[in-house]
DNA sequence: CGCCTCGTTGAAGGTGGTCAATTCGAGTGG
DNA sequence: CCACTCGAATTGACCACCTTCAACGAGGCG
């Protein structure tokens, strides 16, 4: 199942035309250019095909909080409601394709289509899933727990989309977005990693990551067995 | 628009019969109870008609993190598989009276009427957005700011469910429960509670809560006021 | 080369945690 | 009515994790 052309096509039949007048737009943007900034109304709905996405919030003292990093398969933007400002800035974190709808038709073919609206909910679902994750990690972990569970999180989810090319796994992010993801300094991150990689738990530079034990890992971020954290996104063909 | 029966046998028409077999149960938790339980599989959804439930994440340190207050017209436990744990416990904060689906029946129901697929979504969207506030919190913020931001968001919901009945808002909870939901000790909280009271910002005793200066309140919560935080949740008849 | 961002390290300070003792209030039973 | 109990609230002392501030090194790029 995709979000793509192909699915709306088979979903909505000899509609399609009338869902989509203008047809389904690809576009590509940049790393670093913002898709859209918090407090700004933003009509669109996004959905990423191809590269990584940033979403944050912005408080009046400067400090941003990363809300998610955001994968091909993942949504950007349902929440909105056309005339209040975004709750947060999205931005390329490397170069993107998106898929983009008015959000107005976003909604109208999914109230007119079932499974275009149980592919809504299910995307939606997987945000809200792993945002209570992060809260329990901000909530009552270490630096090195939540550290370990942003960095194992972001392993399984690069792992799922681009396959595992030996150990190390290729991670457009700096010790900064760690850091504003993990609600720690940078300073604070540099030591955690150092900590963690005289420990033999992983290696992080230069945008690789190499996690040597992944159990200890799991350990220190208090991953329980029992749940199964990972939910894959729809398939982007 | 309110998720009941009678919105069901409104969407379903002639169908309700055949779409829920069984009708639609509702049922009652006394306080303390447990609806279910992180790491074990739950095979409903539930919407709560009336009272307060929480969800929580418990670690192997025994720490819990509150993941969520939940007031009539949530969605709770819509998230699972049928098979695989759940990844919080769910417990009634007061008496609470609950409607409760099959997660099949309920995922079903929604995949033949968009109406029921979009109040779906709708639900979770606010979910989403509510946790994506938490973290923005727990990361980001003081000790003070993280109260302000919990106990405005209650007073706020509380008020559109039960209208304010004077300056003051009856809280079923106790500073442990904001301890756990703000990440904090109920120790730092007391102080923190102390402090604010002593700034003439609020009252909070015995499950009453009143604002004193909410204006200040929403500065130390850093509230991004182009931003639109409240969405109701849909009414339950 | 010069400039910039990111990473690294050290020293000092503060916010919030830990531990412990006391009080308070509600409930319970004598 | 009064002890007794138990959980919650409160307070103090001490401590640790993380922040802040500052300096410096490494690498990329004009």
């Amino acid at each position: 199942m995709a979000w793509d052309q192909s699915l709306c096509r088979q979903i909505a039949g000899s509609d399609f035309d009338r869902l989509f007048p203008n047809g389904i737009r690809y576009q590509t943007r940049e790393a670093g250019v913002a898709l859209f900034h918090q407090g700004q109304p933003f009509d669109q709905v996004l959905i990423i095909r191809s590269g990584w996405v940033l979403t944050y919030k912005v408080f009046q003292d400067g400090q941003r909080q990363i809300i998610r990093f955001a994968l091909p398969g993942d949504l950007i933007g349902f929440e909105g409601d056309d005339t209040s400002g975004m709750a947060y800035t999205a931005e390329a974190l490397s170069d993107v394709t998106l898929c983009s709808f008015k959000r107005s038709l976003f909604y109208g073919v999914c109230s007119s289509s079932p499974q275009m609206a149980m592919n809504f909910a299910a995307a939606v679902t997987r945000e809200a899933l792993a945002a209570w994750n992060h809260v329990g990690a901000l909530g009552q972990q270490s630096a090195m727990g939540r550290v370990a569970n942003l960095l194992l999180d972001l392993h399984r989810r690069a792992v799922a989309q681009c396959g595992a090319d030996g150990p190390a796994v290729r991670l457009p992010i700096n010790q900064i977005h760690i850091a504003d993801a993990t609600g720690l300094t940078s300073v604070h991150v540099c030591r955690t990693l150092k900590q963690m990689k005289l420990e033999r738990l992983l290696e992080f530079g230069k945008g690789q990551l190499v996690l040597l034990d992944p159990e200890r890992l799991a350990e220190i971020a208090q991953l329980d067995p029992e749940v199964e954290l990972y939910q894959p996104p729809l398939a982007v063909a």
